[in-house]
DNA sequence: TCAAGATGCGCG
DNA sequence: AAAGCGCGCATCTTGA
């Protein structure tokens, strides 16, 4: 049985008094700010407000706090600050936090900002903050106590602090955590942003769930692809010496002197013929830059070739397989990263690496190339990925109620890159089309190369070469409702600085402003926001939380275990014998129950049809 | 010497 | 004058 707040989906959950509010201090042995998958650090008081109004605290470890367990299980939600971190520690605690509903006062902040936490440069807003101190300031409450905030903020360990202090804090948090979530329930619930919260309190579990768990390489995967590109990328290294002199190709400075100055390339220029550079005038040196560059002279062409190469074996190197070489060396493979659950303007998540002595890596911008790198950590199980095909896309089409995507997405022989690529090389669609079909070497040159710039136009891409040009206006043509519709998001935004979805989520552009020529300031990320927003923070947690719930409900949770999410996509780990299970139920989770959910929490009909697909192998992204 | 800024690049 | 959006990490440069 799914939990009672999972089945009634019921956002006004949060208007019942049968609430605890919870704040924990932890032992930070490991040095770093507690994080439970680190068997040295070690809860070290719990301080919770019951629903009786009771405070009560209790200096023991996650593993002795029954007391506040059996508060919490007859409890209808969970308020906390950062409550990602509470549960992790109730799961290390062996606490089924699964049946938890949380109300995250960080995640209400965050929902009540809208875009503002991550600021906007462009537009020249800075970022807010949100940490409880923060949002205390910010309504005229008393602060925490500065001694403790600067100890714990310089990493001093808690457990070596005097017991007094640690308690008042933790019991000041809890009053304070309790003031806000009082505060901000109002608020959410009067602007109509409580469904928001909720989805967002709802995905926290699964996160926290997910980032117990970490990933796990191949140890002899690793350490063949890191020796296969060391050796090469030494062996290039030496010819491109070898040209230059021994110039630092790091150093876009020197790199920049050495291809304008010495091989004497013209940089690449607009249409008035000003050289396109860097926002601070410097010469470019990008990839993009150097493949437009081309090359005339063979000296050019030797250098571009080798530096083309060795620049993406060097990226890989110090990126992502030397990290992965020491993981495997010293922690068995196996590593994790945090999932940032309010740090993006759209409210998608984004990751964060934990620091090591040989780099950090994060879970979302791993090279696609090194996904057969990974494999279960678990014997005998295989990897599971199951992404939203097109979501984005989708997702537009709804926003735009587009009658061209409805069709485009119906169409056994739409397809987006050739399209673009037709339009942008001037060749016919169909016969396009069918040479790529039939594998002509030509018609897939032309669909790559075009990759780029379909989905540009989407998000008010319009300048580039006069091919590009013509694409990107052709798109506005082809997708004209949904271009009506943008077009409309950024009239309201400039006389209203903000955009309120139809699902209640609100963006702010309190800067925005249209230039003499018309061009507006914020134009492209208001283009952006609403559908990015809605594919990756709304629709796909929503799939994570039924998948996750669907396992723990069904008795599949040791035998399914999600150990990481990168923006439409969910990575599993798996047992084969449920490997049919598993994909019944998340074609359900990420088609059925989306649009039950939007249609019962949000009164939205999401009538456009979402795609699924899942690979299943013994490495990730192998089948 | 150190921190912040700039650049480039990986992902969706 | 020109301008797709959203992130995080490694490296080099800059400036105090």
């Amino acid at each position: 049985m799914l939990p009672n707040f999972l089945q009634n989906l019921n956002p006004e959950i949060y208007h019942s008094d049968n609430y605890t509010v919870v704040d924990f201090e932890v032992a930070t042995n490991h040095g770093d700010f507690g994080r439970p998958i680190f068997p040295d650090n070690q809860l070290l008081l719990a301080v919770w407000w019951t629903p009786e109004g009771l405070v009560k605290r209790k200096w023991a470890d996650e593993l002795h706090q029954q007391e506040l367990y059996e508060d919490l299980s007859r409890s209808d939600f969970i308020v906390a600050h950062n409550s990602i971190y509470e549960l992790g520690w109730l799961k290390r605690g062996g606490f089924e936090i699964s049946r938890l509903l949380p109300f995250d006062t960080q995640l209400g902040e965050y929902v009540l900002l809208g875009n503002l936490v991550s600021g906007h440069s462009d537009s020249g807003v800075p970022p807010t903050s949100i940490s409880l101190d923060s949002c205390a300031a910010r309504r005229g409450w008393s602060r925490k106590d500065p001694v403790v905030d600067i100890l714990m903020g310089h990493g001093v360990n808690p457990a070596s602090m005097p017991r007094k202090w640690v308690e008042d804090r933790c019991i000041q948090d809890v009053e304070t955590t309790h003031a806000l979530f009082r505060d901000q329930l109002d608020v959410l619930t009067r602007s109509n942003r409580l469904p928001v919260l909720y989805t967002r309190c709802l995905l926290t579990p699964v996160l926290a769930d997910i980032q117990s768990e970490g990933m796990q390489l191949d140890e002899e995967r690793v350490g063949i692809v890191y020796e296969d590109h060391v050796r090469q990328s030494v062996a290039l290294e030496q010819e491109i010496a070898s040209l230059t002199g021994g110039i630092n190709t790091n150093s876009p400075k020197q790199l920049g002197e050495y291809l304008y100055d010495t091989l004497g390339l013209d940089e690449i220029r607009d249409r008035r013929g000003n050289p396109k550079r860097t926002d601070t005038g410097q010469r470019k040196t990008d990839a993009k830059t150097l493949l437009a560059l081309g090359g005339k002279s063979p000296a050019q062409r030797e250098f571009l070739g080798l530096y083309r190469e060795q620049s993406k074996l060097a990226d890989a190197i110090s990126k992502s397989l030397r990290f992965f070489k020491e993981v495997c060396a010293t922690q068995n493979g196996h590593f994790w990263a945090d999932l940032n659950q309010t740090r993006t303007a759209t409210h998608r998540l984004s990751s964060t690496g934990i620091p090591s002595d040989y780099g950090s890596v994060q879970f979302q911008n791993l090279a696609k190339a090194f996904k057969r790198l990974f494999k279960a950590s678990r014997e005998g199980w295989l990897v599971a990925e199951t992404d939203g095909s097109g979501l984005e896309f989708r997702v537009a089409g709804f926003l735009g109620d587009d009658p061209q995507i409805r069709k485009d997405l119906t169409d056994p022989d739409f397809d987006p890159h050739v399209t673009s690529g037709a339009v942008m090389r001037k060749r016919d669609y169909r016969e396009l089309l069918e040479a790529y079909r039939a594998g002509d070497k030509d018609a897939k040159k032309i669909r790559d190369a075009a990759k780029p710039d379909t989905f540009k136009p989407l998000y008010g891409g319009s300048k580039g070469t006069s091919e590009q040009e013509r694409w990107y206006k052709g798109f506005k043509e082809r997708y004209k409702a949904l271009a009506e519709v943008q077009k409309q998001w950024v009239s309201r935004v400039l006389i209203e600085k903000k955009l309120v979805t139809p699902w209640g989520m609100t963006f702010f552009f309190p800067n925005a402003r249209m230039n003499a020529s018309g061009y507006v300031n914020v134009g492209n990320a208001v283009y952006n926001y609403p559908v990015q927003c809605l594919a990756t923070a709304e629709i796909i947690p929503i799939a994570l939380v039924f998948l996750w719930h669907t396992i723990h409900s069904t008795g599949l949770a040791d035998r399914i275990k999600l150990v990481n999410t990168v923006h439409d996509s969910v990575v599993v780990e798996i047992h084969p014998s449920v490997v049919d299970e598993y994909t019944k139920i998340v074609e359900d989770c990420f088609t059925t129950k989306v649009y039950e959910y939007l249609k019962r929490v949000y009164a939205l009909d999401f009538n456009v049809k979402l795609g699924v697909e899942t690979t299943i192998g013994q490495y990730w992204g192998e089948e």
